[in-house]
DNA sequence: TTCAAGACTTGACAGTAATAAT
DNA sequence: ATTATTACTGTCAAGTCTTGAA
């Protein structure tokens, strides 16, 4: 068994690291001479620098975002760059610039995809197979484990999320000369592809990635690192669970304090608690401030602005409502109506005086403050461990609340969902309806009809084989009459089943439940949970979940309280 | 104290594989 | 066997938080 602590007390990661560098993207394949490109009406060869970004766009012809003005300035901006002398003299209006060919033609060859033989797709999947063998493992610390993403990312355009200001942006190509390799001395060192080179080789123990490079459109370090199953994974995902508990221990005093702080004389003080308690309440992100006009504008706590909430001092049957109503992380929207308590709606009065619409709600207060005075409440205190510990207590209440002993298996699970999505509404984990939601929806009802249709027929089966057997009194209907009792009650089984699902998808439509199965729900206790009711842990998580919280699966037990 | 760089977690979603229905 | 549907996986952007230098 692992312990608690860190591995190592020095901070290093590990001793030993070994692994085969990073898989680079195909090279970039030239259009055939037949594909043209038209500019103007009139075809045009482009060099190859520059067709290779021109079939980025191309790609993306049928999104919304190429007719968006800000994608195609910045497009045109990068592509522009890639040209030859006589393409830039020549192409000077994306407008009279004509993709379609070649739109056409990467629409046939993934049709063509589709349509390989069985053979020819066999032989695509066991050379992935074998890529994923030789480079999606590594060694650390004589364990072999698997690796999360070790491809590069090819190039193509950057699509940012929301009202991005770099949208349509050229991603450029990773080469070998760009990339860090981090292993051990005494492994084996990464060969770079033949006539290449890698930017450095270092061996840096304080850290667990393998392989690092700098993208160009935020300037920031992207990584290989390992796979989720990975002991280094695991024991870290422990550790913060580890420390959500200890904060369900201090919660009580914690919240005595910000609300005591409410009537601090200070303004910094008030402002911080008031967050404070939002964070709390309604799991709100820290909310980092973020340079202007490189990321779409998108808020969490800290960096709440005026124009983000209104007060009402009366709504509805309600007072002191408080209407929160900002695009948070990828540009979520989120939208919430609560009543608060009299003191902090008098503080957020206090803290709206005097200020314009743009102007920051916490004008006294950043995430790095309000940090350091939570870590001064308890040790390994930040913001998010606060979205952590609310998550997962609230589906250790919402299980013991929703599940009923003497219910079905699918009823079992229907009131496992449920307590998952009171989480993911808590966190505001939304996701797009699915396009065929509606369709689907409807075919589960047509199903559901088809067998209430059939359970009537088979009662009604029921019903004269028991007049019959009645009538004769033989061995040979009494057995009739139990066939078509157990036909009955499969039948009102499956019929159940259907309802419960059609329930949970109606439910589900918009949340998305993945990110805090993933992220935020203390796996022991699903774990335990399944142990408790007998639900095979399979119903619950899927083979890669299993991996992932194999150290929760081995852990606990039915009594297993978070 | 401020700032930026760095390392790591969290997040929605698109493409693909697996499964079910026809 | 083929097609439709669902489930899963990978992708890669966007957060949080820490650290170290100015």
């Amino acid at each position: 068994c692992i312990s608690m602590e860190e591995r190592y007390t020095d901070g290093s990661k590990w001793r030993f690291l070994e692994h085969k560098g990073p898989v680079f993207a195909p090279p970039y394949e030239p259009m055939p001479d037949k594909v043209k490109f038209y500019y103007d009406g009139k075809p045009m060869k482009l060099s190859a620098p520059a067709e290779e970004v021109a079939t980025f766009f191309a790609k993306m012809l049928d999104h919304e975002y190429t007719t968006k003005d800000i994608f195609r300035k910045n497009f045109f901006k990068d592509w522009r760059k890639e040209m030859t002398p006589e393409e830039k003299s020549k192409i000077s209006d994306l407008n009279k610039c004509d993709f379609s060919e070649m739109s056409t033609y990467f629409k046939a060859q993934s049709e063509a995809r589709k349509q390989m033989t069985k053979e020819e797709k066999q032989k695509i999947k066991e050379e992935n197979e074998r890529i994923l063998q030789e480079y999606g493992f590594c060694i650390m610390d004589k364990h072999k484990e698997r690796i999360g993403n070790f491809r590069i990312e090819p190039p193509g355009l950057f699509r940012g999320r929301g009202d991005h200001p770099k949208m349509g942006m050229l991603k450029r190509r990773i080469r070998p000369q760009d990339i860090i390799i981090n292993c051990s001395k005494d492994s084996k060192i990464p060969k770079p592809p033949p006539g290449t080179k890698w930017k450095e080789v270092r061996h840096d123990n304080k850290v667990t990635w393998l392989a690092s490079w700098t993208e160009n459109i935020q300037g920031s370090i992207k990584y290989i690192m390992l796979n989720p199953s990975s002991r280094i994974k695991g024991e870290k995902d422990w550790q913060k669970y580890e420390t959500a508990r200890r904060l369900k221990k201090c919660v009580d005093r914690i919240r005595t304090q910000y609300r005591d702080d409410w009537k601090s004389k200070e303004m910094r003080i008030r402002q911080r608690a008031v967050a404070l308690y939002f964070i709390d309440k309604l799991a709100l992100r820290a909310g980092n401030e973020k340079e202007e006009g490189e990321t779409a504008d998108t808020v969490g706590c800290c960096s709440l602005r005026v124009e983000h909430i209104k007060l009402y001092p009366k709504m509805d049957d309600k007072e002191y409502v408080v209407e929160f109503d900002f695009l948070g992380k990828d540009s979520i929207r989120y939208y919430n109506k609560i009543p608060v308590e009299k003191r902090v709606f008098k503080n957020l009065q206090l803290f709206l005086e005097n200020k314009q619409p743009e102007d920051d709600l916490f004008d006294r207060l950043n995430t790095s403050i309000l940090n350091k005075h939570l870590q001064e409440l308890m040790d390994g205190l930040t913001a998010k461990v606060f979205r952590t510990y609310n998550a997962s207590i609230t589906l250790q209440q919402q299980l013991k609340e929703l599940t009923c002993g003497d219910d079905s298996v699918p009823a079992k699970i229907l009131s496992y969902n449920r307590a998952n999505r009171a989480v993911a509404i808590l966190c505001n984990h939304q996701r797009a309806p699915p396009k065929t939601f509606e369709k689907s929806m409807q075919n589960l009802q047509t199903k559901i009809d088809d067998k209430q249709s059939q359970l009537s027929t088979a009662r009604k089966q029921l019903k004269a084989a028991k007049s019959d057997h009645k009538a004769s009194h033989d061995e040979k209907s009494k057995k009739a009459v139990e066939m078509k009792r157990k036909a009955v009650q499969r039948i009102e089984e499956q019929l159940m089943k259907l309802q419960m699902q059609a329930t949970d998808r109606e439910e589900n439509k918009q949340i998305a439940l993945g990110t805090s199965k993933l992220n935020y729900l203390d796996p022991r206790i699903s774990v335990a949970w399944c142990k408790k009711y007998g639900i095979p842990i399979e119903k619950i998580y899927n083979k890669t979940q299993r991996e992932k919280f194999a150290w929760a699966i081995d852990m606990a037990e039915k009594d297993y309280e978070f």
